[in-house]
DNA sequence: GTGAAAGCGCTAACAC
DNA sequence: GTGTTAGCGCTTTCAC
């Protein structure tokens, strides 16, 4: 059907092995033959079948980033991140979703056995750690914005803990001594690491730790409401809540209005992730920023280096988060 | 490194040929050989490289489908839609971004012209209907949620015209006769589609048309708010607004609340694509819906036939659009 | 500086 | 029902 490098060859009478290194710049091609090769591929309209090339050379420059859904534009920064880090390095950054869904996961990871890629890049995930180290021993596989405890691979994320912490703090200095927290649940440890930094910020500041502050949900819009009219049952109310993602902050904000609460400096709410939403809602929302960007490049660049190299690298990368406040905690 | 087909035939102590038999379901193999193979199989922990069954198939069995930017939730639903339809037909959807960069756009297509993906599926498109069709006849390529005038490949859509005017009879309808529309510039025929619907109800309800009712800008959420200060200076002040993306139509409502207008029956707006974000903002923005899922489900479908016939078809695919009102509308 | 030829892992005739 | 073998398009070693 279309050309192959038999037909430039032919076409430009010189070998197969010419052409493939015209094709490849490799230095031991005279200038005339080259310009006579590169003529013809061109006349032909030839291009490379990458199918060849990637069995012969047993790798395809491509990584695979699986995203939980792309319902989710925090991720989108990430994998911008990811493809000019790629670029730069000869990558190709390939994008599929799992839905949450472990057999979905599962399923995508057979791109990585049958050589389709040459690594995964998992942007949160469902597997054990056990799975994640094996997979990441016979292939290659980094973990991001989230980790696993004991999983043997490299894994970029903020400091959840760290991010927690400041968070709270800032309410705590606001003068709120009624925090709660609308957490997670399953075993996401990006949210029992904010969950443990929400206790130690209260802890540090001589506060009470009650466990009927921490309200556990789902990532939904909607458990953010939910939250808030659990909080608003207790004895002692809530003047102040930390959220672990900024969907969870909107409907918690959204509720505490239809219920007369004045959100802002009276009733305060933070968030996580800093998405784009934070700004468009009134009361805009103050909330944690990731340096997205750079998890994503990080993630890129270490799983790049450990595709080169037989013994492969598994530390932990924590990458700048940054408090930003807005209206919901009166700024 | 890992296990190949020749090693798993050694093992089993059958030929490759009946490996690949096994592998493939093929019917013409014993039942005793084909239990024998695929515990070899499990033993040696095999899984076939498809970068050689792929070079000898000549197909990939994937799709990929380029969306502008992963910061857009609108495409997820799509997406999911593709991704279930191609599982049913045996097929991946594999994602990436464009960043609406035809550059990058044209270096995605490489994977087209050198066999790594079978079909490309664009999610709006930079390139022109010449370039499109040249590379549909060539190898197979399909639009979504935009059209090329001329462009000779399948394209799938809904109708955007009738669904702006269907928005901006339903603010007639509601006593509205100054309507301000916020459109886009370039050359995007969707918006232009909308910008007819617009024009085609206002005549067809004996409206004036005003192009000073008409802003173009970017699809920026804060060209949404410029739109409204420039409307507001104008000597006879539009009533409601008809925006070509909800983005645009949030941007809108903020900046009417900002100046104090009274958003919802006084001052109405409707927006395009029904993100969730409608739902979120107060008041939430009454929109026109597509059927994302089925736009992406169509697309891949005849994505797909297109692939397995030697005579690709072309036509256009509309699907169905609702007006959903909320209370931007003063529902 | 260039060519011949082997072989990456697989499938699919074809032969038996 | 099973095996032999050619060959998909490419890169790379080895000659020269």
């Amino acid at each position: 059907m279309s050309a192959t490098i038999k037909d430039v060859a032919k076409a430009a009478g010189v070998s197969v092995a010419t052409v493939s290194r015209v094709l490849n710049n490799n230095a031991n091609v005279s200038e005339g033959t080259a310009l006579l090769v590169n003529n013809t591929i061109k006349e032909l309209g030839y291009s490379p079948n990458f199918l060849g090339r990637n069995l012969r050379k047993c790798e395809t420059n491509v990584i695979l980033a699986i995203i939980p859904s792309a319902e989710h534009t925090f991720y989108s920064e990430i994998l911008r991140g990811m493809q000019v880090k790629a670029a730069e390095l000869g990558y190709d950054i390939l994008i599929s979703t799992s839905n949450s869904n472990e057999t979905t996961e599962q399923h995508l990871l057979n791109m990585l056995y049958n050589r389709t890629v040459d690594a995964v890049i998992l942007l949160g995930t469902r597997l054990s750690a056990e799975t994640l180290s094996d997979l990441n021993n016979k292939y290659c596989v980094t973990l991001c914005c989230e980790r696993v405890e004991n999983a043997d691979l490299v894994t970029v994320t903020v400091d959840d803990c760290a991010a927690a912490f400041d968070a709270v703090t800032c309410l705590i200095k606001k003068g709120h001594r009624n925090i709660g927290m609308i957490s997670t649940q399953g075993n996401a440890l990006s949210s029992k690491d904010r969950e443990k930094g929400y206790r130690d910020a209260l802890e540090y500041n001589g506060i009470e730790i009650r466990e009927d502050y921490i309200y556990r949900g789902s990532y939904d819009y909607r458990d953010g409401g939910y939250a808030v009219e659990q909080f608003m049952k207790l004895d002692k109310k809530p003047t102040a809540i930390f959220a672990v993602s900024d969907m969870l902050a909107a409907g918690a904000v959204n509720k505490a209005i239809k219920l007369g609460l004045n959100v802002g400096s009276e009733f305060s709410i933070i968030g996580f992730d800093n998405l784009f939403l934070c700004e468009i809602v009134r009361p805009s929302i103050s909330t944690i920023e990731q340096s997205c960007y750079l998890i994503g490049s990080i993630a890129v660049e270490k799983t790049i280096a450990n595709l080169a190299t037989p013994h492969k690298y598994s530390g932990r990368f924590i990458i700048d988060h940054k408090l930003i406040l807005r209206q919901s905690t009166g700024d």
